[in-house]
DNA sequence: CAAAATTGGTATTTATAAATATCAAGTTTT
DNA sequence: AAAACTTGATATTTATAAATACCAATTTTG
């Protein structure tokens, strides 16, 4: 009987994820350092990726690849994603954190440092997890509504 | 006494344009034909840009020169615009028209042969007028909530 | 403890997006 | 009716984003 790996458990170290992707180790590091990408990282600061990881690069690499959408395109595109709704956190955080004010990064790279997301971990966030892909993010704001 | 050019008005040639903005005559024309502008027409089909649409311009030179977002890039945040939400458009509209279902284009571009927006002049729409830099369409999505 | 792999950094290469140049044909203007 | 300008289209150039290669230092693994 075999244990079936969990799609979010981080398990492939760098070498094998770029293997897996096709890809070079510094590429991942690049993607990292654009905080498209946000892995695991063990004690010892080595990355560990994981299934839905893999998947997630290879959204990106589409992106760049074939629509041809530019690294800072993407930035752009997932800072307007409304993680604010997505957590409904409060009007007073919103307005002290740069995901909701500004629009150059995602919220896991901008999140302010007093609102509740402070202290969580956003590897296992549903923005992170969820809306990863750009598709994603227009199907989420299809959802919301205009308030007369 | 001066009479005061409305900033909406069409009356720059495309030379002039591209001159006020100190770019090529072509450049107008491909921003032209990725739809990221709407000039308008004289019946001879020959462009007349107006201030507002040289303003337009700039933020797009901008996005590209400055934040380095792709033409592909911009093209996929202008079609993120809830521009139903704008104009309030009937679900049947919204679910014949590629403007809500996909993601490659803004609307003024990509609108159904069938729904309120087919006979309308989308120079004129304020979603064209109103949403033309990337960092306008997050204010207004900013807006919007989520429906329990 | 030795071999293998990862770290972060810089320097270089490559691929291609964005812009320019050039063209004949058509339009506008005076 | 001639001069000036626009049209769309293709072919070329340029600028640079994205990826690769290489490095010494550190960490992990067996």
């Amino acid at each position: 009987m075999h244990y079936e790996v969990p799609f979010e458990e981080p398990i492939y170290p760098i070498r094998t994820a770029a293997k897996l992707l096709n890809i070079s180790v510094h590429t991942l590091r690049m993607y990292e350092k654009e905080n498209l990408i946000l892995p695991f990282k063990k004690s010892s600061s080595h990355r560990l990726y994981s299934k839905s990881d893999i998947e997630r690069i290879e959204c990106i690499r589409n992106a760049i690849n074939e629509s041809k959408i530019s690294i800072n395109g993407i930035k752009f595109i997932l800072s307007m994603m409304p993680c604010w709704e997505v957590i409904n956190c409060s009007q007073k955080d919103r307005n002290r954190c740069n995901a909701f004010l500004k629009h150059e990064d995602a919220c896991w790279a901008s999140k302010g440092g007093d609102t509740v997301c402070a202290t969580k971990e956003c590897r296992n966030c549903t923005v992170y997890t969820n809306y990863g892909d750009c598709g994603s993010i227009k199907e989420f704001i299809k959802k919301l509504k205009s308030i007369k």
